[in-house]
DNA sequence: CGCGAATCTCAGAGGAACCTCAGAGCGCAC
DNA sequence: GTGCGCTCTGAGGTTCCTCTGAGATTCGCG
């Protein structure tokens, strides 16, 4: 998860300048980085070859990059895209959006937030998916809500991040001192995990956590 | 466009038999079916309730069926309206179109024609590109009006503009800074994103928009 | 069965996040 | 200019989350 090395990127950028700044930053980054200079291109590049993140300008000449966006989606391709947009109208704005980019920053922007946000996407799109299952219902891990019964139950943060960490390892019995390190910042609050675990068990039904007793707590009727 | 998930579908129809297989008929077409089954009440579900197209029978209790139309027309509702006859004389036909229906079947029918119809109608009438779906109600955007309710609900710009984009996006979570910098002109107005949330929340509910403690927020009763 | 240890349950403190709303500033229409 | 509606600010009140700690309950072993 952390090894970001060798991520190909994919940027389609047609401003000299801002093309030839943008990929000696990402290569400094540790991307491997393919640049097109219009659509037409962007889109050839895209289709003949396999990218894990694509950077499009908003205005570029033949084929501008939120109809590229949507000839990429049209034609199957799945991979992450963040758009750059020029500070214009809020449609402006939201149309890449709407268009079936993941993600959009907005000119002029903050390398840090460029690359910050970059990262955030790779991330995301590399953890399979943002749903966990739990037998009959299942986690949804961005909304923080357990989906499946009568109605959705929504968790705080500690509830979520807790049961994400019994339902990614089902079968494991983690110790109270696992979940201490693992789940809650403080050193020493012996007392949290008990609580939190009460607290699930309130919200899911006593059999969603099963204690072992003298060893800890494992995933309950996997 | 995005949003494949059911339109919706008003039915009314007084013969019990009749009604009951429709309504499963087009449930199972994928159709989010409500069910009248005189002319009074489905005049208050067309007024009270946002759908995309209707069957209506002609023969009806209280209000016959073409005076229905009429009255839903002159209300200025112009969903898409399909009228069901037993008599097929040209003056009939040329009545029910008249009053406003837009398509005309005569039974008995076929079950596939009716469906194919029905299709039909929703592709023309789709000017979804100014309409955004909010469950029983509808952002119309070039008025920035809610329709649906009892009364029409004005939006002003900003407002409208949140509201659009998060109707189009149903299931993401927007943090307050992904609204700021897509909605909101000004770089720093960090309390204004809460502010409008607040005036949505006043005008349409507080269900319209979730809050999720400590991320964003999120499209309501998704 | 009886006892100590482990676990469960829950009220509540403290702080962060969030909601509510009055009002100032601005622009536009008359 | 005057009035009105829209946008955003900021302050105060409220809700929610997190964690603590103490009493009640259950467990496992002799």
């Amino acid at each position: 998860m952390t090894a970001d090395r060798g991520n190909r990127l994919l940027l389609v950028e047609d401003d000299g300048k801002l093309s030839d700044l943008l990929s000696r930053l990402f290569t400094a980054e540790g991307y491997e980085v393919g640049v097109a200079r219009d659509g037409h291109n962007g889109l050839h590049q895209a289709l003949t070859s396999r990218f894990d993140v694509m950077v499009i300008d908003r205005g570029l000449p033949a084929i501008e990059g939120v109809d590229l966006v949507r000839k990429l989606r049209a034609q199957g391709i799945t991979t992450p895209i963040l758009v750059l947009t020029a500070r214009g109208t809020t449609e402006d704005r939201v149309e890449g959006l709407d268009a079936g980019a993941e993600d959009y920053v907005v000119k002029p922007f903050e390398i840090d937030e460029l690359l910050a946000r970059l990262r955030a996407l790779l991330r995301r799109h590399t953890d399979t998916s943002t749903r966990l299952n739990l037998g009959e219902r299942y986690l949804d891990i961005s909304s923080r809500r357990v989906v499946g019964g009568a109605a959705p139950i929504e968790l705080s943060g500690r509830e979520s991040q807790l049961l994400q960490l019994f339902a990614s390892h089902p079968t494991q019995i983690f110790t109270r001192d696992d979940l201490r390190r693992l789940v809650f910042q403080d050193a020493d609050s012996p007392g949290a995990v008990d609580t939190y675990v009460y607290y699930l068990r309130r919200k899911l039904g006593r059999d969603v956590i099963r204690t072992v007793h003298g060893l800890g707590y494992q995933m309950g009727a996997a």
